[in-house]
Parts: C-alpha cells; sequence; structure tokens
DNA sequence: GTAATTA
DNA sequence: TAATTACAACGCAAT
DNA sequence: ATTGCG
C-alpha cells in the first residue's frame, strides 16, 4: 500500500494497534517517502516513506521544544542505513538544504543546521530512492523534520515534526521516550564491547579507520562556564594535539594536520610501545616548565634544545582490538581507556584526569594555576574525528589570539633588539592594528624572533589606517606581515585592541591570509570608532529609485562575481532585454544565495512590499483558486530590482498580460542529455531545415545553460493550443529526421543520451529563460541569441557569459529583433508541414 | 529580502 | 535588541 | 487524483 502523509493523516484513525508496540498503537500501512520537486522544498512538499507504518507518537526529548509537534511513525524493514546520524531535519527556510544532524547519543542536533546547507548530504546519506522528501504545500505547509532513530528492539522510527499541523488530539497520542530506549540500546552494546571485545562482534581492521581517526574532534570556544551532572571537565592543554595509533607494538603518532611526531617525541613513542594492545589514542604533548605548567614556548623549542619534560597526556580513546569506538558515548570511553591503563606504569604518558559536574571549581583552580582553560565533554557525547562539536567546549581562562606581527619597536635602555613586537589582524581585506606586546619573551626568543623578523624589514607600514601606539616609546620598524605568533591577553579594549599582551610563541602552521578575531573572543566592536561600510545603495534609474543591498555578496563563488556584478550587467543590457519583458508576467527564480544554494520560485509578490513604482498584474490561478500579483518589468528599474532579489535568471511569459492566451512565439527547447554540444547544434540546423522548408523564420539562441532554443515569431495570432500541437509535430519532424540524437519523450529515464526536444514550454504561464538572460550557472553563462551562421562545431554555450555579452550586444546589436516581429503564418505551415 | 517570532 | 525562523509556483501529460 | 517534469 502506497500513501501519502496527508493521507495518512486522515488514516491514522483507522489504523489498529498492535500490542506490542512502545506508544501502545500501531497499524501496518506501508509508506514511501518522495521528493517530489528539488527546487521548492519548501512548498511543494508530498510526503509518504516506504516501510509498514506501525504505530506513532509524539516523543519527548530533553533538547525538545515541547511546542513543536512531532509525530512518530514506526517503520519496519526500512531499506535506509545510517552511520553517523541519527536524524534529518529539512527545514523550508534553506531548502532541503538544511539538513540538521542529531547525536544518537544525546539527542541533541550535533551540528550547527547552517553549516550543512548542502542536499547532497542529505540525499547521499539516505540514497535517493531509500528515502525521499516530497513536500506539498497545500498539505505540508511549514516546519517540517524527519528522524529517523532505532528503538534498540529493531524496530525504527521515523519522527515527523509538522509545527501546528498535528495535535495530540488528533491522534490520541502517548508519550513515547526515544532518548532512554535509544541509550539503552547503546549502553547495551557498550557492556557487550568491554565485557569481550574479542568475541561475538566481528573485528575491523584499526587501519581502515586510522585515516578518518587521525583527525582530531575539536572543541568550540564559549566563555561561559558551568556545572553540569552530564559534562566532565578537563585541563586544557598547551601543547600539540596528537592522536596515537599502536599497533603490533609499533606507535605512530601524528599531529592534527597528520604529519608525524614519531621522529621528534621519540621517548613518548618508544614508551607508547609498550602497550600491547592495538589502540588509537588522543592527547596532548606539553612540555612542562619548572613549575609543572605546559609551556608552549619550550614545546616550540623542544626539537633544538630537549629543555623541559615532555609529557603525553592522553584524554580518549578511539579505537581498541578490532573495535571502533567513536560511537560510543564519552563516559564508555573514558572507562575503556582507564581500564586500559591500569596495566601500565606511566613514566611520561598520562591519563588527563578529569572533573566530574564540578566545572566552575575547576575552572578557578586553573586560572589560579595559569594554565590556558578548560575543556568541558559531554559525558554523552560520541567521538566525531575532524568536527568542531557543540559536546566539547573549550572555555579559556584568559583571551588568546592569534595575531599578525606587522613590526616592532626600537628598543629602549639597556633592552636587546627591539622594544615590542606591533600586531595587526584582519577585518576584512584591511589590515589593522591590535595593540604592541612587548612581554613574554626571554633573552633567547628576543633574539631569535630579531634574527627572523630582520629579513622581512620594509619602509612602508603595513596598515591601511596608519595607528595610533599610545603609551609605546620606541620607534616602529615596519616588516612585511607575514609572520604569526601567539598572544595571551586579558580582554579587547573598547578600540579594538588588546590588553595585557603577552608573547606565547611563534606560529608556524599558519598563514597569515585571512587572519582574523578568532570567532567566540568577545570584543567591543560597536564602540569601534571606525565607519562601517555602507551596506546598501541607491541606484536612480529614470527617475525610479531602487535600493541594491549586498553588491559585494557572491553570487558565482568559483567565479567571483558578486551580485553588484549582476546589477551592473543588467544594467548595461537592460535597453536590449526590456523588449522582450515588456508586459509579460514574471517568473521570478530567486537565488538570493548565490547559485550553490537553493533557490526557490516566486510569482506572487507583496504589493505592498514592493516599490510604488513597479508593475504588476493581478491572475487569476486556478491551480490556487486566487489571483497572484505578477510582477510585470518595463522598465530597468524593475529588472534591477528583480536582480536585487537574487533573481539571476529572467524568465518571462511568452504572451503579454493584454492577451494572456496567445503566445508571441512558439518554442522549441533543445535540452540535450549525456550528448555532445554539436549534436544539439546539428538539430537546430535541421530544426531551421524544416522551416525553411515549410517557409517560416526561425531563430535561436543558446539558452545559457546546456541547450539551445529556437523560437519562430507568432504575433499573438494563435492560441496556446495551436502553437503547443504545431510545436509537437514540428518536434516530431525533427525527430523523425534524427532520431538516434533526439527525443520527444518526457519521461527523464526514458531519453538518456538523447536531446529532449521539449514543445511543451508552449503553455499559459509556462516560462524560459528570456534572451540576454544571466543563467544561474557555472560561469554566469548568458541567453545568446545568434545568427544561424554562427551555429558551428567550436560554439559553446560557455562562450557567452555576463562578462563579454555586453561587448557583443555593443557590437551586433540584437539579432532577435524580428522574434517580436511579423509572425509566421503555422496554420498554412502545418498544412506544408504534414506533406513532409 | 522581509516580516514575524524567539531569546 | 539581536538572532533565528518562515516564506516565496505553475500547468501539462502520463499514470 | 496523483505524479514527473521543466
Amino acid at each position: 500500500m502506497r500513501l501519502s502523509l496527508y493521507k495518512k493523516k486522515r488514516n491514522f484513525k483507522e489504523t489498529p494497534e498492535p500490542a506490542d508496540s512502545p506508544s501502545g498503537r500501531s497499524g501496518s500501512h506501508k509508506f514511501i517517502v518522495q521528493k517530489h520537486d528539488a527546487t521548492n522544498l519548501h512548498y511543494d512538499f508530498r510526503l509518504e516513506m516506504e516501510g509498514v507504518l506501525k504505530s506513532w507518537a509524539v516523543p519527548k526529548g530533553p533538547s525538545m521544544n515541547p511546542a513543536d509537534k512531532r509525530l512518530a511513525i514506526m517503520v519496519e524493514d526500512h531499506p535506509l542505513d545510517y552511520e553517523n546520524f541519527f536524524g534529518i531535519i529539512p527545514k523550508g527556510n534553506y531548502g532541503a538544504g538544511l539538513v540538521e544532524i542529531w547525536d544518537r547519543g544525546t539527542y541533541k542536533p550535533i551540528e550547527n543546521p547552517k553549516k550543512i546547507n548542502d542536499e547532497k548530504l542529505m540525499l547521499a546519506q539516505l540514497k535517493k530512492g531509500d528515502l525521499k522528501i516530497d513536500l506539498n504545500g497545500h498539505y505540508l505547509n511549514g516546519t517540517f523534520a524527519l528522524v529517523r532513530m532505532n528503538d534498540g528492539k529493531g524496530n525504527n522510527w521515523l519522527l515527523i515534526k509538522k509545527k501546528d499541523e498535528y495535535s495530540e488530539d488528533d491522534f490520541n497520542i502517548e508519550d513515547l521516550n526515544p532518548v532512554k530506549i535509544y541509550k539503552g540500546k547503546e549502553d547495551k552494546e557498550t557492556k557487550q564491547k568491554k565485557k569481550s571485545p574479542n568475541s561475538q562482534n566481528e573485528k575491523q581492521s584499526i587501519d581502515k579507520y586510522w585515516k578518518t581517526l587521525q583527525k582530531p574532534m575539536l572543541a568550540k570556544l564559549t566563555d561561559k562556564v558551568f556545572d553540569d551532572k552530564e559534562w566532565i571537565y578537563e585541563i586544557k592543554f598547551d601543547g600539540y594535539r596528537s592522536i596515537t595509533k599502536i599497533e603490533n607494538g609499533k606507535a605512530e603518532m601524528v599531529s592534527r594536520n597528520g604529519h608525524s611526531f614519531n621522529e621528534m617525541y621519540k621517548p613518548l613513542v618508544k614508551e607508547l610501545e609498550n602497550i600491547k594492545a592495538e589502540v588509537i589514542l588522543d592527547g596532548e604533548v606539553v612540555i612542562e616548565n619548572k613549575k609543572g605548567i605546559p609551556d608552549f614556548q619550550l614545546l616550540q623549542n623542544y626539537s633544538k634544545n630537549k629543555k623541559g619534560t615532555l609529557k603525553y597526556f592522553i584524554f580518549d580513546i578511539l579505537f581498541l582490538n578490532g573495535h571502533d569506538l567513536t560511537g560510543f558515548p564519552l563516559y564508555n570511553r573514558k572507562e575503556l581507556l582507564e581500564e586500559l591503563f591500569k596495566k601500565y606504569k606511566s613514566g611520561n604518558i598520562f591519563l588527563s584526569v578529569y572533573a566530574e559536574e564540578k566545572g566552575t571549581s575547576l575552572f578557578d583552580k586553573v586560572s589560579k594555576m595559569g594554565y590556558e582553560g578548560i575543556i568541558a565533554k559531554d559525558k554523552n557525547g560520541i567521538y566525531r574525528p575532524g568536527k568542531r562539536s557543540d559536546s566539547w567546549l573549550k572555555i579559556k581562562t584568559g583571551l588568546q589570539q592569534e595575531a599578525i606581527i606587522c613590526g616592532y619597536t626600537l628598543p629602549q635602555g639597556s633592552r636587546k633588539h627591539f622594544g615590542s613586537l606591533i600586531l595587526g589582524l584582519y577585518e576584512n581585506e584591511n589590515l589593522k592594528y591590535i595593540g604592541n606586546c612587548g612581554t613574554g619573551f626571554s633573552e633567547s626568543s628576543l633574539k631569535e624572533l630579531f634574527k627572523v623578523l630582520n629579513p622581512l624589514v620594509t619602509a612602508k607600514s603595513p596598515f591601511s589606517l596608519k595607528p595610533k601606539m599610545t603609551g609605546t616609546k620606541g620607534k616602529p620598524v615596519w616588516v612585511k606581515p607575514e609572520l604569526i605568533c601567539d598572544v595571551k591577553f586579558s580582554e579587547w579594549t573598547n578600540d579594538g585592541s588588546m590588553r595585557h599582551p603577552v608573547f606565547n610563541g611563534l606560529r608556524k602552521d599558519k598563514s597569515p591570509e585571512n587572519l582574523t578575531r578568532e570567532s567566540g573572543s568577545k570584543s567591543n566592536l560597536k564602540n569601534n570608532p571606525e565607519p562601517e561600510m555602507s551596506k546598501e545603495d541607491i541606484l536612480t534609474l529614470n527617475g525610479k529609485k531602487v535600493k541594491v543591498t549586498n553588491t559585494d555578496k557572491l553570487y558565482w563563488k568559483k567565479e567571483k562575481i558578486t551580485k553588484g556584478d549582476l546589477i551592473k550587467y543588467y544594467t548595461d543590457v537592460s535597453k536590449y532585454i526590456l523588449p522582450y519583458l515588456k508586459n509579460r508576467p514574471e517568473s521570478l527564480n530567486r537565488h538570493p544565495n548565490g547559485i550553490d544554494a537553493p533557490g526557490f520560485y516566486q510569482k506572487d509578490m507583496d504589493v505592498k512590499q514592493i516599490p510604488k513604482w513597479a508593475k504588476t498584474v493581478k491572475i487569476y490561478s486556478t491551480s490556487n483558486k486566487k489571483y497572484i500579483d505578477y510582477l510585470i518589468c518595463n522598465d530597468a528599474a524593475t529588472l534591477i530590482y528583480m536582480a536585487n532579489l537574487g533573481c539571476i535568471e529572467i524568465n518571462p511569459w511568452n504572451s503579454v498580460y493584454t492577451r494572456p492566451d496567445n503566445p508571441d512565439y512558439m518554442i522549441l527547447d533543445l535540452d540535450p542529455g549525456d550528448i555532445s554540444f554539436k549534436e544539439v547544434i546539428k538539430t537546430a540546423l535541421v530544426t531551421k531545415e524544416v522551416c525553411d522548408e515549410i517557409g517560416v523564420k526561425c531563430y535561436c539562441k543558446t539558452s545559457g545553460a546546456t541547450g539551445l532554443h529556437v523560437y519562430l515569431p507568432l504575433k499573438a495570432k494563435y492560441d496556446y493550443d495551436q502553437v503547443r500541437t504545431f510545436a509537437n509535430i514540428l518536434a516530431s519532424v525533427v525527430h523523425d529526421r534524427l532520431p538516434d540524437t533526439t527525443s520527444i519523450e518526457r519521461s527523464v529515464s526514458k531519453r538518456k543520451k538523447k536531446i529532449y526536444v521539449d514543445f511543451l514550454q508552449n503553455s499559459k504561464g509556462q516560462t524560459i529563460a528570456a534572451p540576454y538572460s544571466v543563467r544561474p550557472r557555472p560561469l554566469a553563462t548568458v541567453s545568446t541569441p545568434l545568427m544561424w551562421s554562427e551555429l558551428k562545431d567550436n560554439l559553446t554555450p560557455q562562450d557567452f557569459t555576463i562578462l563579454n555579452i555586453k561587448k557583443r550586444l555593443d557590437k551586433a546589436g540584437d539579432l532577435w529583433k524580428g522574434v517580436l516581429g511579423t509572425g509566421v503564418p503555422i496554420l498554412k505551415a502545418l498544412k506544408k508541414l504534414e506533406k513532409l
């Protein structure tokens, strides 16, 4: 049985309950989730699921907003397999692109949703066809969520969250706590593995995991200390993070960039090799100074002078004797780690101690002792290699910042080499002064640093604004901004400088480009006297004022083409494109976040919201049973307004609103599948040949994407049905002449490796990119009118882009004027066509 | 991009 | 007040 | 009535 969610909604109550369901309600409907429309998931969403519907409930998880109504559906034998994620939540705001991944252990979102802005991720995880999502505004308009989990009894649950769509009364839903159920499963498995890690479960090769596990899990920076029973707290060591693999008595230590530490920290490697187990461990290499406090500067010089005590503090275990442990909650991993180390006496290898629950007290202690800070870790969190996760938080005692050395001041008195370092950071493109740092150097580091700075000395200040150095006496000497150092300081001052900065060593592993303030470190930038860059401009076009915003926003990332460039283009070509838009209702295909982010269509304009001078017309939509305020683009101002809305592509109707049922041209859209563009050219030429034979004029343009468009001028003499029928026949004739390379089949699967001769765009309300319209495609290609003589083998659609069309137009003019001119007699032509 | 809602 | 969230389509043809 | 398609 196959049914959609809206059907299910009706059917739920009819579903009989099985006795064994956790929620006590169930049925056995098979259902399918299908993604219907990749471009407009927010509103065109039909939902179905494949599997057997057994029961439903509203679960209550710790982090769930109780106001959210969640509907849980249990499915049997669902083919979907999940590994690293626990649930997915696509949200309308970001289209299907927003996927929220939920932690299997904590039942909390484990990624910042904004960061996962990629529909592909979801499709990849779910495998298209296994579980697809399909929205339909009529039934599922609003927040929608799908969360899948296993309840430990072999039952898979799919939660469907739909705000305001369901109420508990509707279904008489009983509570279900999937968290407990899930954790129960995790605990059981963990215990099993702990008790007999060598038996039962299949062993996995350590090398298979080594590559991914080499990347350490990272902590997010936060500035609040807290106490929480569910968290543990560790000292943050100021050293080098290192992951170690031990296998057959051989240890291998790597840095967070995957470089080997084996040579540098030989004594540690030797000691680690005493461990007779197959493990991957995570820890930090530190050097303690005489006071027993880790010293980053000593560590940096260790390879040279071997000063200080080298230690390795281990705080995590990722793999043990054939078992990947990253999926286990932290407390389980800690237990395993402790058990493992019971057997070994430590010399310079230590387990990192941790405090439970009492984060603030540890933080206070650590601050007094001079450590850098603490790391708070969620007991239930899993280990996520290479990810900066919310389940690990770093809380620093003081602030720390990497800064670019932009110069130094001359030494005063008995000071040798230099007085202080002049430091800067990038803010947008500009290097900004953030203070001088004159302490934290030893005599040797002063000398050493001076030696590396000298070759970089330059006469010109690297800052865009001349820094005001108060309280420093020495004369500044500028250096090229190429070196980076670590600086500790107490706080940011109001004008964006560091208070009490202390030098903390050079960073050789970073590059100065784009080095900015560490996110999370607080600064009082609001009081910064520097004027902010204006974010908007007002353009005046024929007396109409258009606000353009975010002109620096990159619409084409790779090509570095901005929204400003798009606006410039449409301003430049407006006189060529406007005739093709006049009085034609517009379908806005908006890409407000550039071509790589999901876009959406918009037809209905909010008349109150758009500029006063913008023209709209009301046209009745039979499918929606309401009037739609279509935008009419009759002037440059409206065109720019559209571009500012992220409307990269301009899609006008084929008919003007005054004669909405009579198209002004017929369109054949030659859309190649996996086939060479030469064949498309051939097809267009055959189309032209047929048109010539029946005595009708036709025009050609690139679609701007992959194909070509052929237009026949009609001058609104026929209705859409007549035109479509004619297009159908013309397409068939072309297909007959090129049966191997073309297809008029609508189904995608039936026309692989062929050119789809699409005649169905000749319908009311259907649109196609206008001549001179940019397309949201790589290279910012433009749908470009061509002369038939240009259709040669070496022509490609990529020849015409936003960058060169203006020049072409100014030179050759508009090649398509005839398209809106005298129409061709298609009824006569039809008769000729039938005789062919 | 804008309006509404939430923290 | 700042940050987050929701919202923005249609018609034809095949099944 | 539902679904695929552009």
